[in-house]
DNA sequence: CGCTTGCATCGACAGCCGTCGATACAGCGT
DNA sequence: ACGCTGTATCGACGGCTGTCGATGCAAGCG
């Protein structure tokens, strides 16, 4: 999860689709606003899905992304407790 | 930062140094706990340290390092607003 | 039914990065 | 002063991954 977030491309990709109207984008949107190919942000997509940190559905001739907050708030969560609960009692 | 995070090594040391006695680990205690060389931990923790996650100090003989809680929440709490804020009012 | 547009997949290549052994440096004990 | 231990740095290598062009697939349109 990280892992997907390291690349600055998908972490824009992330936050584009965030702050897109309705809270999604389809790729039309998306791919004018990088320097790279659209394969490249197809595959930057694809990512993110696998991920879990994004959905995608077709919709006709387009494809929409949006974001899933439940994977953003899992890693938030996680950052505020770096040290094992488990342990918490000791 | 999402970079420093994205090697599973790198969250493990993070992990296991928050969680440590004191909130403090010395070197000596952390090469042991992988399957890689010492070079390639110092690596690490030298990443840590020049992404700001990680404080160090030597002590004598020993290094120690600890985490900055800072920058945890500081990425804590971009994850909780994946939308620029700039734009909240719009 | 063929053409056009939107998106995904494929194969190939290059650069980055994690890894190692060897070595250098720092501090302590003797 | 010398050696020993703990840690950092160096140089090199291999694998991963981001990138591209070419191509394939899906859907709408004439």
């Amino acid at each position: 999860m990280f892992k997907a977030l390291s690349d600055p491309i998908r972490l824009r990709l992330l936050s584009l689709i965030a702050s897109h109207e309705g809270g999604e984008a389809c790729v039309c949107d998306l791919i004018g606003l990088f320097d790279v190919s659209q394969p490249t942000i197809s595959h930057h997509l694809k990512v993110l899905r696998e991920t879990g940190l994004v959905g995608s559905e077709r919709r006709g001739t387009w494809v929409y992304y949006w974001v899933l907050p439940e994977a953003l708030a899992k890693l938030s969560a996680l950052l505020q407790t770096p040290a094992v609960p488990a342990e918490a009692s000791a």
